[in-house]
DNA sequence: TATTGTTATACTCTATAACTATA
DNA sequence: TATAGTTATAGAGTATAACAATA
């Protein structure tokens, strides 16, 4: 073990140690770690909470609805609304007015588990992911973050400078 | 068109949109676009540029050491090292000290190319990210950042609460 | 025996294309 | 013709296993 060897830890600049980009993905890494680490024991991933939830709160839709809503491909929600059902959490019944769609529905044990169990679990991984910030920090960066994703300029419209 | 259809939007929920995890993972992804966007008309990818940078202020290293830094596999590390020598921006040199290490070093136009071009444009996309901000907030949601990664307790020791 | 770089391979995640049924 | 759901398939990204050269 030479006295020149950096040693094992990440010998990272300090230049990127504490640029704003690394430490986001790293805060986001982390607090999905914890999230995933939250549902783990459920035998279920944090999408699935994600469904849930926008089922929960919106009630029964089809399955291009909760895989725009989570902006993914439908393709992929099939198999997201298919472990869904294989635990029991979740329900396909057809929407009578449309006999195209599904009306994917929370089962009783899958409302009982969303509100007494796993809702109760992703607070706690908030808590622990927000553990450094007084509460009133917690709501400031909570802000920040909504001011990054919605003030925003508007997409330079493509074709030109354009003279409103 | 019927009424009751929730609009061509993504109908998320209140609870949901306004969440914290929701809202990190958005503006990482939306970072990370706009990163890769300021290096792509130079054929790159954002992991280039931390490779290239980390190089920069730590001198030549070995393509484990870069691996480290980077928290990725040393076998993926081959391909980046691969495509960074293609584009003539780094060399792989041997290490006088030990042949089985590579002391991976910044080319002339490697080095150019970092300080006028990509740095630039780097620090452009990060204002661009930004820019809601002011500078004060910038430095504050930077500390929040940091302290979310940095300030936190150490993970539970395995094998039992510890008396001490 | 352990480490560096390399290759081949496999795994995960996600999207695209093509199909059936409904509208 | 267009849309909802499904399946098969392909692509990107990454990691694991095994190998040669070096320590």
């Amino acid at each position: 073990m030479s006295a020149d060897s950096p040693s094992t830890d990440d010998p990272l600049p300090d230049f990127l140690s504490s640029s704003t980009s690394l430490l986001l993905n790293k805060s986001t890494d982390l607090f999905n770690d914890i999230l995933e680490s939250a549902v783990e024991p459920f035998g279920l991933r944090s999408k699935d909470f994600i469904v849930l939830t926008a089922i929960d709160s919106m009630g029964p839709q089809s399955q291009q609805q909760l895989a725009r809503t989570h902006g993914i491909d439908r393709t992929t929600m099939v198999s997201v609304v298919d472990g869904l059902e294989r635990h029991g959490l979740v329900q396909r019944a057809r929407n009578p007015d449309d006999r195209r769609k599904y009306a994917i529905g929370l089962t009783t044990e899958g409302q009982a588990l969303l509100r007494h169990k796993l809702g109760p679990a992703m607070l706690n991984a908030l808590d622990t992911f927000l553990a450094p910030f007084t509460p009133d920090e917690r709501e400031l960066f909570n802000k920040f973050l909504w001011r990054l994703v919605h003030e925003r300029a508007p997409a330079e419209p493509p074709g030109g400078a354009g003279a409103p």
